[in-house]
DNA sequence: GTCAATTTGTTTGTTTATGATCGATTTTGA
DNA sequence: TCAAAATCGATCATAAACAAACAAATTGAC
């Protein structure tokens, strides 16, 4: 069997049960533990599951309507929490400012509490309930249909409202980034608020950690150039900030202490 | 079962019971209290949960945004538990309805989790948290600014919203209730958003306790007759029930029973 | 055919996850 | 208040999984 055909068939499989061990794929694949690990980490590389000790969790929030592992995963994975501490230096008190719903910008939400004459504006019930009582923040929401899949509001509601306002600052969570083919993202709705939030910032920052890189996703959002900063993780590939850099994209690289990947593996700090 | 998964496992059951015990997890996951322990110490280092001696608190969960109104409705928490039951009955599938953030009405708001069809607008996050995972109901928010006293939207977009829709039901806390004065609050942006859902609603409903007949409050809302349906608890003074009968208000009286703690539900705290 | 590049399997030593054990600590009930 | 029970943290042993290096098979170009 083809290698390519072999990762193919996994992730059919993982579209139908979010985890698998790498005993079971080497007994439905009929190769080598090895070999599995192989294409677990190309698959990895390519953002399509998370490996773990014995297999693999799927990151891909596909036909089961139970959680999925993107959205129920809202782990402090240290660089997300790095990018969030820096792009927080980025937002200033007075400013008005967007927060588009996404782990990363959830993040970076908490670190706004105890902020002084800031406005907020979200399409994310989450970042409203992270804000509602800090006092020093004023909260608005553009309200919508709530998407079950990504927890934001989008829909005529929410697009009329983006349409009637205008930030100093809108901060994005972004899911894919090419250099040649520019931001996309996997839900055609998301993509169509994260233009229209573009639109009505006059400075445009985004947040993307190491993995979104060089990848492409379903709905298109905007070419690189539409964003003004760019904060990631110090984990990205010297050639796509270079890249950014040409395109005249500011680029923030966030210091992270530890370089290590996969949401949850410090259960064994050595000390 | 992989470490991922058996920790994902262990954020889905907090995400829906806010607490577990280490022991409940140990039967849930089939392995050792020392496993649970690490998995628990990792979830924490995450900022998933809060350890405590024998389990863990969900720090995520919905029902965990707000402590302030988890306090405030300790008062008269049993009336407003059989009042949200008795019109969770009120509340059909395949129907479209308005919840108006109180503390009754989020409480209502709990038991439509398993629900069909059911469309919900609401103009508090509070309930669009409460929702979000409940993949049988479709939830829409008005949107607007946050009242940083109330936890509710209100302001121009969530006027332009409610007055875009036409509703099969309302349901509605009412802070004051007076036979002649009719009903009041004491907020005037939110009196404005009760007379709005009051016009766009076919049946209007209100929870009110038997504290808060008899009183008036600062913004006029309307008069008692505006409600189609009224539910209280069995500690209402007779003749305000009769009172509103006269004047064609449907009242339903929830029976209030001593509810003793069942072995389901663990609690921590022994005061 | 030969040769180089790629892929897969095998071997080796290392790392990780888990359960068991043992005091230390906390909770609970009298 | 004390004592029993439960829970915790730390440590160790073990088995499984891992990464890396190397060997064998396969492929494709010349």
């Amino acid at each position: 069997m083809l290698a390519e055909e072999r990762r193919f068939r996994i992730r059919e499989i993982l579209s139908g049960q979010r985890t698998i061990t790498a005993s079971d794929l080497c007994a439905a694949l009929g190769v080598t533990a090895a070999t599995v690990r192989r294409d677990l980490a190309a698959l990895e590389q390519d953002g399509v599951l998370v490996r773990s000790h014995g297999g693999a969790v799927s990151r891909m929030s596909s036909t089961n309507f139970q959680p999925s592992y993107e959205t129920l995963s809202h782990s402090h994975s240290n660089e997300k929490h790095a990018i969030a501490r820096a792009a927080e230096h980025l937002v200033l008190d007075g400013e008005t400012v967007f927060l588009e719903g996404s782990t990363t910008v959830f993040e970076l939400a908490r670190g706004l509490h105890q902020r002084n004459r800031l406005t907020v504006v979200t399409n994310s019930p989450t970042i409203v309930c992270q804000l509602q009582r800090s006092s020093g923040v004023t909260v608005l929401c553009t309200g919508g249909e709530l998407q079950k899949d990504t927890f934001y509001f989008s829909g005529e509601w929410a697009q009329r409202a983006l349409s009637e306002i205008r930030l100093d600052k809108a901060i994005l969570g972004v899911s894919a980034i090419d250099l040649s083919y520019g931001v996309s993202t996997a839900n055609h709705a998301e993509a169509q608020i994260k233009k229209m939030i573009t639109r009505a910032a006059k400075t445009r920052i985004a947040l993307a950690d190491h993995s979104k890189f060089g990848t492409q996703s379903f709905a298109y959002v905007g070419p690189v150039a539409d964003i003004d900063v760019l904060v990631t993780d110090s984990g990205t590939d010297p050639k796509y900030i270079k890249g950014l850099r040409e395109a005249g994209v500011e680029v923030v690289v966030a210091a992270c202490q530890e370089t290590r990947k996969g949401p949850s593996k410090r259960t064994h700090s050595r000390k």
